[in-house]
Parts: structure tokens; sequence; C-alpha cells
RNA sequence: GUGGAUGUAGCUUAGUUGGUUAAAGCGCCAGUUUGUGGCACUGGAGACCGUGGGUUCGAGUCCCAUCUUCCACCCCA
């Protein structure tokens, strides 16, 4: 295959069979987040660099070594976006939404951008789905975060996932556990993994959750996080559990999650999967106080989360979950010649100002071999045109299931149409009885 | 960025120890007496064998490089 009609690595295309899960997952989505209060922000794909580098945070890998950056032909440090919080927060301040009436409550879904070595659950453009609560600091706006998160993907089908929460405190508490954490790791810094030395000055935190046997040992007696909170983060991390148990929202406190983004501060969660491979976290996410302020905004506080949608519909796959029927053809007409062709076009339009999915051939292929299309492409019925037909009006509409022919006289077609269609719901309805 | 696997029509694959014009099934297109689809039959189109080098009289087959895809590490959604 030549190499300009291969899609970058990375990416990947959703063709028009499947397009309509997409459709269905995303139109869930926004109407859970509707429940709650959400409503759609759309912002532009590409940012001022720093928007990034400040918010997401300097050290972090995602700046460090996977954003798309690049100089804009006016000279200015352009990047990709890498995860929406950050550009959902630049525009709330630039808007003037943190300055109104709080808080802002705000949703959005589409690509992302991370030029990272593709694997299962791990694309270059990869598509996400999320919602931010900003200038709301208390647990009940944690709970209601993560139970909304709950929802969408219990209404979208998925399965078997289980959540783990964590604090990781304030900046304040977890500068004290970070202190604490590298001295323990310090003693046995020899016996450490290659990337576990690394991690040691940079985020010592992610040592607790090597693969290694070696670091597993190490850390198994490693001081925890939990124990390192100052009284608020303490507090705030008891009030969340109280609030989850009281919507019965079954979860496991995990003290070695850690998110990868700086601005993330004392909740932070996560929704695994174990149907999907190495990349498992369908859902991430977590309060952010200081992210907002960090931007040149007020200092307000906020909570937010980010789902895959690439792992997403992964999950669904494995799980075979069931999808909203695709939509076929209602009715397509199959003219015999050229002057029937004309009144396939008026037919086509009449019925499809209705509301109908209504064809006609447009490949000039004849009687047998439009019928054999009709047929491929799912129509419902089908209405072969000649010239009798125009001349008297009379058309003979055929139900493809059965082979059925109902006369329907041209001039009635809408009224008569609807009546057909309707028959064929009630067939499918007394079917699905039995 | 590191490691392992992979690559032949749109899809799934066959292709002997290197040897004529690269094969099949599915799918696609057309037809089986110009008024009826699914089944069947007939015919057709479609492959720079991932790409570039090398070895050889001769490479889909052997060697090297490179790219893609897949999987894992890392990191994250």
């Amino acid at each position: 295959m030549a190499e300009i009609i291969k899609a970058i690595k990375g990416t990947c295309d959703v063709m028009p069979d499947d397009s309509y899960k997409w459709q269905y997952v995303e139109q869930t989505m926004l109407n859970t987040a509707l429940l709650y209060g959400y409503r759609e922000i759309r912002i532009p794909v590409f940012e001022h660099t720093e928007v990034f580098s400040r918010g997401v945070g300097d050290t972090t890998d995602v700046v460090q070594k996977e954003m798309y950056t690049f100089d804009d032909k006016g000279g200015r440090s352009i990047t990709l976006r890498p995860e929406f919080t950050a550009g959902v927060v630049r525009s709330s301040i630039e808007n003037g939404l943190v300055n109104g009436t709080l808080p802002v409550k705000a949703c959005y879904i589409g690509g992302c951008y991370r030029y990272e070595k593709p694997q299962a659950g791990r694309l270059r453009e990869f598509h996400q789905f999320g919602i931010e609560c900003i200038g709301a600091n208390t647990p009940a706006a944690d709970a209601e975060v993560i139970l909304l998160a709950n929802q969408v993907l219990s209404d979208i089908g998925i399965k078997n996932l289980s959540l783990e929460i964590n604090s990781i405190g304030c900046p304040t508490c977890r500068a004290e556990y970070h202190k604490a954490l590298k001295a323990y790791f310090a003693d046995n810094s020899e016996e450490l993994c290659g990337t576990c030395k690394d991690r040691l000055e940079r985020n010592p935190m992610r040592i607790l959750d090597c693969k290694s046997p070696v670091c597993k040992g190490i850390a198994e007696g490693a001081p925890v996080v939990l124990d390192f909170l100052c009284d608020e983060c303490k507090e705030h991390h008891a009030q969340l559990q109280a609030h989850l148990d009281a919507a019965g929202l079954k979860y496991t406190v995990n003290p070695q999650i850690v998110r990868g983004l700086d601005y993330y501060t004392k909740t932070v969660f996560e929704f695994v999967s174990g149907d999907i491979g190495a990349q498992s976290t369908v859902c991430g996410g977590g309060r952010y106080d200081g992210l907002i302020a960090q931007l040149g905004g007020p200092a307000v506080q906020s909570v937010g989360f980010a789902m895959g949608l690439e792992r997403l519909m992964m999950v669904l796959g494995a799980q075979n979950a069931e999808f909203p029927e695709k939509a076929t053809c209602d009715i397509y007409f199959a003219p015999m010649g050229e002057n029937e062709q004309v009144f396939a076009t008026k037919l086509c339009a009449i019925l499809r100002a209705e509301g109908f999915e209504a064809l006609s051939d447009i490949n000039g292929r004849g009687l047998r071999a439009q019928l054999k299309y009709a047929n491929k492409i799912g129509a419902k019925f089908t209405c072969v045109l000649g010239e009798d037909e125009v001349k008297c009006g009379i058309l003979r509409i055929k139900n493809m299931q059965n082979g059925e022919e109902t006369e329907v006289n041209a001039e009635n077609i809408v009224e008569d149409f609807y009546k057909l269609i309707n028959t064929l719901a009630l067939d499918n309805l007394t079917e699905s009885m039995f």
C-alpha cells in the first residue's frame, strides 16, 4: 500500500459502518452529564504552549516528551492539546466564567494528541470525554463528580470496573510525604531498578507502583501518603468516603494511585478495567485546587475527570456490549429508466422531508442489480418504478423482510408510508415479546 | 525512548529445499432472455508479495536496513 494513503502512526479511522456506536456513546455521555448540570464547552485543539507547560507541569512526561509543539508562521509556540483541563481552565478565565456564578460546570468531547509509542489502548490521537467542576472545594463536589463518572460509564453499558480512590494531599502535606519517601528509599537506593532510581528524584511516589519484584518488596515497608495528610486533607478524604458510602458506590482506597499531572491535589481516582490489557485505566481524575490561580485566575478550587473513548470502546467490544440498532434505509426506489429516475428523485424528496431515509439508484444499474443493492444495504422497503407507475401513480411497495407488497397511491405516499413503517415496528415488537 | 512479534488482492490466508505469467475463499462488479432481492451458476476487475538495498543466472522465499501494525516496559485516558 502506498505510503500516502496510510493513516499517520498512532491514528485511526472510524468507518461509516462503526460510527453509529461512537455517536451513541458520545450522545449518552452528554445526556448523562446534563443530569448533573454539565453543559458542553468547545475549545480549540491548540493553545499557547505555556497553557500546558504551566498548567500540566513542566516536569511531567506529558509536557517534557509527548507534546506536539511547533512554531506557527507568526512565530508563536503552539501545542496540540495533550489533555483538556488546562484549556478549559484557560477558557473559563478568559471568558470570565470564574468571576461569575460558581461552580462552572463544563463537559467536553474531542481529540487529544501525545507523541507516544502506540500500543493497546494508547494512540497518538485519542479522544476524551470529561468534565470540569470549577469553583467548588467541598468533598461533596468530589463525590458528585465521581458519581457522575460512574453513571456515565454504566449508562454506556460498561461493566466490571473497579473504582480506586486516594488522596495525595495539598502541596504542604505532600512535601512532607515526599521528604519521608525519599529518606526511606535513599537507604535502599542501590537495589532499586534503573527507572526507580530516576523516579527517586522526580516523583518518588511512582516507585510504589513499580512492577519489579525487588522494588515492590522494598516499597512494602514504605511510608503511606494517608498517614502524612494534614488535618484538612484528612477530613476531606474521610468526608468524600462518607458521601460515596451514602450513595452506595463501592470503591477501594489505593494509596498507590498517583496521577502523572502536576496539578492534582487531595482527591485522585481511577476507574480500571481488567478487560483491555496493560492500559487499563478507563477514567482518571481528581481535584486540582491550584490550577486556576496557576494560570492567572482567581483562587478557586476545582475537580474533574477525563475518560478515554478508545479504551471505553475496547471494553465495550471485549464485553460484547449491545448498541442500539444501526439505522438502515427506509425505502429504496428502483427506477427502470431515465424518466422513472426523475420520478424516484421526486418521491425521495417527499419522503426525506418527512425524515425518512429514502434512496434510489444513482449508478444506472439494472433492476436486478438494484434490488440486490437494496437488499445489501438493508432497505426495509423497495418500490420498482416503471412506465405504469409513473403514468397511473399506483406504486407497489414491497416489504423486504416478508416479501409482501402493498399498493399505494403516489398522492398519499407520505400517509401510507407511515402506516407501512409502523406495521414493521409492530412486527418487531411482537417478535421480541416471544 | 527500550524490548519482543509482524507484514502476500478490500478481508482471511496458501505459496514446497530459491525456478515459468503469485493461488484460493469471502467481498466487489457484470450476467443467467430489459418487472423484482436473499440461494445457486457463469464471467470479470483487483497484489510494484510493506519499502530500499544486497546475495544469486534467477528472490514472495535467503541477508541487511528502514517503515507499519500488534504486544509489553515507561507514562497516561
